[in-house]
DNA sequence: TTTAATAATGAAACCGTTATAATATAATAT
DNA sequence: ATATTATATTATAACGGTTTCATTATTAAA
């Protein structure tokens, strides 16, 4: 049917096996058979087939992305995409193409990642953290299939991770604040169990130490899941203590914070102060624009796209993570002048 | 190296082709020797290669989704990923999978899909109009390759499309208007020469006729590409004209008119009310809540999906197109209760 | 019983490449 | 002139399935 490499050999007059050396650039051949060759694919306008070719050298030059996003995960997660681009452009660059899997709800991540493993059809896998179980680390890293979890998971394991720092983010957060000259700071956190959030309390809290100041117990809450408690946590807080600052553990208690704030007419950053963690759509659009320490998710997915693709080039490699850092852009929730600027 | 269809043949004391319709349950099959195959493959963890079924199929069993999504794009444009995300579901139901392009800058749209059919890796497009030019419906249309495009194209062709009635949306944003007792109507478009905004438009004014009356031309602007310019193109509506409701063309006109009626210290709605088109990650946030036209994208992606399907198991398919249903969501811009509600 | 029809299995070609080992040719050293 | 090495090229066996067609075993009809 197709125009195959013995089409082109036949053409060309050479063998096959010359032709597959042309196509793969190998050395030994000479430039006259190179040309000749050349000429015959274009003739016939020859293309390689990539089933074959991937058949043939046991590889697929694909990896695949798996997630657990739930419907309109766009809209309470645009973080996801953006790193899944980043790991695309990555791969890309290298003659690789990206595979996605969103997992269903009911759906066993453990069992998945088996299959994927067993069909053959993947060289690598990136796993984000919302798709990784307690079962996943033993078929990854004890199979010692080329992978990198995004995110951290909870728990001890040698997968190869990439994430970022959220003690430092919190550390950060609170020395902006300090500088901007508050003092009396406040935290209100996610979830009890929200490892993120506690860490970010934690750094804030270190940074406050070293300032000479703290983060007074009265001055932390934590337990908010969504805008309408944090709204009214931080009506309470704000009535009781009267912070300068409020440090918001993420956006939906950032804006519940700020619709407080608003509630008893009070000015951002005037009479206090909002920050908060992650950039997201409407962090610039508020008024005033949220400060926050973000973190560039569309590198981190570069740079895990980069880690496994190494991983693959050399799979003696030992097992790695990687941390990026946060990054500090500053709006109008804590400083006055609009102008918003870059710090690290 | 790893257990093979022969192996399993050996084991079970068949012969290859009978394992081989064991796999692909073929009704000519005793249960005995099925059963000796299965028990056979389970004693040597047998999985099937799918690059070497691929190759022998010659298929792969994956189709492409290629976009061309700025970095940010998760924030300028959370659709994409809803659609994406939708596409995804329908393939993974009936075991294909999809493989993520996000398109380079300076990258080719045609190069790339013309590319993509030569390496005869993938056995279907689905194309986002963002990555569509005027060379792709030859690659795709003439070559009769199972495609589908998500967005119409502006130009004829005998593409297979998915879209959305954008008339029909203006018709619906004016009707609501209307309906909560609106008269005097203005609309801010975006860029001069926007289709979508314009179509809206129409729609909006051929409802209005409907209603005995009409968006006069003095409460019609256009060409507005930033929240601010929407801020001073609102500001100046307002002041000369003071229409009793706003439809705006999308998101960024409603963001700078909403911020235009507050600087005014009028109310939404009871001194203007506001609607606009697509649901936002901060349409739900904004105070007052933003009521929308919106389309299902997740829903839109699963219907290419399954076209796309339908198509590549019957390649002699005409040429077919979808149009998807806009849905109101009513909230707290047009109408006082706060409490939103559905309608179609 | 013989013959035809049907059901179940197997042999071998095929899919389009890569990879390995063997061979032919040219260049250099002995 | 011969042996050795280096350089190009080729023949052929993988890779792991599917598929077509022939063959055998079984059942039904003549």
């Amino acid at each position: 049917m197709a125009v195959s490499i013995r089409d082109v050999a036949r053409e060309a007059g050479v063998s096959v096996s010359t032709v597959s050396k042309v196509l793969n650039n190998s050395p030994l051949i000479s430039e006259a058979t190179t040309r000749k060759v050349q000429d015959a694919m274009e003739r016939l306008h020859y293309h390689p087939n990539m089933r074959a070719k991937n058949f043939a050298r046991q590889k697929t030059c694909s990896i695949t992305f798996v997630a657990r996003a739930e419907r309109n995960a766009a809209f309470n997660n645009p973080h996801l995409f953006e790193i899944m681009c980043g790991v695309e452009n990555a791969l890309s660059n290298k003659g690789y193409s990206l595979t996605f899997i969103n997992l269903a709800k009911e759906q066993d991540e453990a069992r998945l990642v088996e299959s994927l493993i067993e069909q053959k059809n993947t060289d690598g896998i990136v796993l984000h953290v919302s798709a990784v179980s307690k079962k996943i680390p033993r078929l990854l890293a004890d199979g010692n299939f080329p992978h990198i979890v995004i995110g951290k998971p909870d728990f001890e394991s040698e997968l190869c991770w990439i994430d970022t720092n959220n003690n430092l983010s919190g550390s950060i957060a609170a020395k902006h604040l300090f500088h901007v000259g508050c003092r009396r700071i406040a935290y209100i956190g996610g979830g009890e169990d929200d490892r993120i959030s506690l860490h970010r309390l934690q750094g804030a809290q270190k940074a406050a130490e070293e300032f000479g100041s703290a983060i007074l117990p009265e001055n932390i809450r934590q337990g908010v899941l969504t805008i309408e408690d944090a709204q009214t946590v931080a009506k309470q807080l704000i009535r009781e203590n009267r912070p300068e600052a409020i440090i918001c553990a993420n956006n939906t208690v950032a804006l519940g914070t700020v619709r407080a704030i608003h509630e008893q007419a009070l000015a951002i950053p005037d009479d206090i102060a909002v920050i908060s963690f992650d950039d997201y759509p409407y962090s610039r659009i508020m008024e005033p624009a949220l400060t926050v320490v973000n973190i560039d998710v569309y590198d981190m997915g570069m740079q895990a796209g980069i880690m496994l693709l190494r991983k693959l080039k050399n799979p003696s490699l030992q097992v790695q993570s990687y941390t990026t850092l946060p990054v500090l852009i500053v709006r109008g929730s804590t400083v006055k002048s609009t102008k918003s600027e870059l710090e690290s």
